[in-house]
DNA sequence: AAGAGGCCCTGATAGC
DNA sequence: TGCTATCAGGGCCTCT
């Protein structure tokens, strides 16, 4: 499901819903997730104060009472809810399971607070939770991941220097976090439909006018993405009852076989596999 | 250093 | 109905 625009609307409602909060107890249920949950996890959480939450990239990050922290990472499948003594309170946007559904099977964390209680599910338990001591350690656990498209550091100079001398496609490197930190599958095929890019150029041969056009795009679609509440795909929806908007809007992801929406093109658009991915694009248009 | 590929895991869906 | 294969919005690891 996340990628950054998901994952900011996530942590938008989170820190209303759970800022200054105190959390009195936590239970796990399944420690395996991406990365075990240490046994004092518990222990660690409880009587903390949530001062607030706040996001990198595709990371959840609870601002703990003591200076700590507690990062959150959705994988794919990933999602929050809060829960209200057993009944789903409609909280707008906290889940993307519709109000009817209340996911009982892969309830892995649940964080109880004193009228409600936060539930992670995660059926591929690809996500993970980290505790992080000091802020220190905070950048530090960040310091591998790129900018955000909308951070100033993701500039022309940036992003051509990078790409220089790099021979795998341009696509790859949109979803390479290294690079660039908060696109992912779906955002990447729209980024380069809209720079009019084939997603298997290679990274080398891209122009500067065309560094220009991913740095501009990639801000673009994440930020209408974000306006849009997030993408609903499959069964996800939040939890206000309402799917994200963000997949009405777009222009190739799941749309192969139709056609090319680009301006006075009659091309179709294609489905290719790059690094083991889906990749949707049109080969009129992108070059 | 950079790139290719495999792996972690469950569930929905398609095809036989 | 039930089996198997394929595919999912992510990111880590190893090998070359």
């Amino acid at each position: 499901m996340p990628e950054l625009p998901e994952v900011e609307i996530i942590k938008q409602s989170l820190d209303q819903k759970i800022k200054l909060k105190k959390i009195n107890k936590v239970i796990i249920r399944n420690r395996n997730l991406r990365f075990k949950i240490p046994l004092n996890f518990e222990i660690f959480l409880k009587n903390k104060i949530i001062k607030k939450v706040s996001r990198f990239s595709k990371y959840i990050i609870f601002h703990l009472s003591g200076g700590s922290f507690c990062i959150i990472h959705l994988g794919m499948s990933g999602t929050i809810h809060i829960v209200k003594k057993d009944k789903k309170i409609k909280f707008t946007n906290l889940s993307f399971y519709s109000s009817a559904y209340l996911p009982k099977k892969h309830n892995h964390v649940e964080i109880q607070f004193k009228n409600f209680k936060l539930i992670y599910n995660d059926p591929r338990r690809f996500g993970f939770f980290r505790l992080i001591e000091d802020s220190k350690k905070l950048s530090e656990s960040f310091s591998h991941l790129g900018p955000e498209p909308f951070f100033k550091s993701f500039n022309l100079n940036y992003v051509s220097n990078f790409l220089k001398n790099k021979k795998k496609d341009i696509k790859s490197f949109l979803l390479d976090q290294k690079f660039v930190s908060g696109i992912g599958n779906i955002y990447a095929s729209e980024i380069l439909f809209l720079c009019k890019i084939n997603p298997n150029k290679k990274a080398y041969k891209i122009s500067k006018a065309n560094c220009k056009k991913i740095i501009h795009f990639s801000k673009f679609v994440l930020k209408k993405a974000i306006n849009k509440g997030g993408s609903s795909i499959r069964d996800f929806k939040n939890t206000s009852g309402n799917d994200g908007l963000f997949q009405r809007e777009f222009n190739v992801y799941q749309r192969n076989y139709l056609n090319c929406l680009g301006h006075k093109c009659n091309g179709k658009i294609k489905k290719i596999i790059i690094s083991n991915r889906s990749t949707f694009f049109c080969n009129i248009c992108q070059k």
